[in-house]
DNA sequence: ATTAAATTTTAGACAAATCTAAAAATAAAA
DNA sequence: TTTTATTTTTAGATTTGTCTAAAATTTAAT
């Protein structure tokens, strides 16, 4: 069995940052992976260096970076770490979903890949995190499904919640502030061309309008509803 | 509300080990401090330092040190978390005794209050880690030992031999051939009701069994061991 | 009381991760 | 195509924690 690979918390952070801004564009430059860490840019630099001599990234001077397969690897391993412990703490320690994200942000650094695997188990094998985000296997497979973002929803179609694309602790805020959360049924009442904002009726609710900046950040999948655990 | 105050792994590793050291004798000295924390005699001058500019070590050069009031408090919460996940490991994703030690160590050094009051509650408050020790309440008290005899010791607690009653060299040779003496951890396997004799198991030991007579002689602490193991 | 041994501290070095300021390369505008 | 702006990298410092080797101090032995 291969024993645990260990990198610095410093260098996880900088995987999974990789691995999720290479998502969205195919290619991650400096910059922006410096935005993305709260950090500079010749420090983002410097750690490249080091990933690429540890073999964990493609990267040539000036001309942006990914991660090869053995970064996207350790990527996942630490985006399965987070997401397992996220989903701990808020159903077995009763945190609320918007405060899990920063003690997961340390916890996600223990090495322990039985301690993970048996946390795995404990949790009952969940496939997603308390925002909706599927979890990596225990060989680092990820489950893709199909979400698009609230304002792609058709007006009038009832959607039900799979994912928040950016969790900041602000954002998450305002949609707890609004009674919109994983698995919430919702549906489009409104479109205002004018800023592109939505007014969105959840049921038993009265509507809230939405900015066109959240709704991006609302994931719904209008045909399979997810099976909201609890 | 204080804040978490955060001090580096490294700096909450000292403090415990510094706790746990002048718990024997009443002050630490360098080479001992080294020793139990695997490093250099130089590396701990070094932080010494450190830890009497924040305040939480009484120290001048060449006469030991031992923590103030400070530092005591800091090492107990790192004492109560390292504790507390342990007994998580443990009862909760059925860890061995013996394999949490590691894990607990990375463990302890996660930083939020509030993570490990909801753990503790979770685990429902428990007073002992796997290993008898007791574990800090969230104010970073100790409970006070109590001391009973081996055959007052209910069947699967670890507890550590505090103390003989009966000091016969009979009675001690017979300890001594059971490999039993002052800080060893033992648990009771299973009571014989027809004589009241005891199986006992010393860890990395084939059980013994003990006459109720020698039980009765035997003294342990289930809370508060002599010498406390992390 | 000297001498010898052990302990502890200092001096100086190194690795990791970060930073600022300046230089180099690339991209965008004129 | 020059010029200008933006992005990225380098050069050089800084902080934290560690180390080795040597010096200072204390303790133990003769
Ligand atoms: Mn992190
Ligand atoms: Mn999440
Ligand atoms: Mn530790
Ligand atoms: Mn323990």
């Amino acid at each position: 069995m291969a024993p645990n690979v260990r990198y610095s918390a410093s260098k996880e952070n900088h995987l999974k940052a990789i691995f999720h801004l290479q998502q969205e564009h195919g290619i991650v430059t400096t910059n922006a992976l410096a935005a993305a860490l709260q950090t500079r840019p010749a420090s983002v630099t410097d750690m490249l260096k080091k990933l690429k001599d540890q073999k964990l990234l493609i990267y040539e001077r000036y001309k942006g970076f990914k991660l090869n397969n053995e970064g996207r690897k350790a990527a996942l391993q630490v985006i399965r770490k987070h997401r397992l412990w996220e989903y701990f703490l808020v159903k077995k320690l009763q945190f609320g979903w918007d405060e899990v994200h920063e003690i997961a942000e340390e916890l996600e650094h223990i090495a322990s890949k039985k301690l993970i695997d048996r946390l795995d188990a404990f949790l009952g094998f969940p496939e997603a995190d308390p925002h909706g985000d599927p979890i990596p296997d225990s060989q680092g497979r990820l489950q893709t499904r199909r979400q698009i973002n609230l304002a792609q929803l058709p007006l009038g179609k009832v959607a039900q919640v799979s994912g928040i694309a950016s969790q900041t602790s602000e954002m998450l805020e305002l949609l707890q502030y609004n009674h919109i959360r994983l698995g919430t049924r919702l549906e489009i009442k409104k479109k205002f061309p004018f800023d592109e904002s939505l007014e969105v009726k959840v049921r038993n609710r009265p509507p809230v309008t939405l900015s066109a900046r959240v709704a991006k950040n609302v994931l719904v999948n209008d045909d399979e509803p997810i099976t909201e655990r609890r």
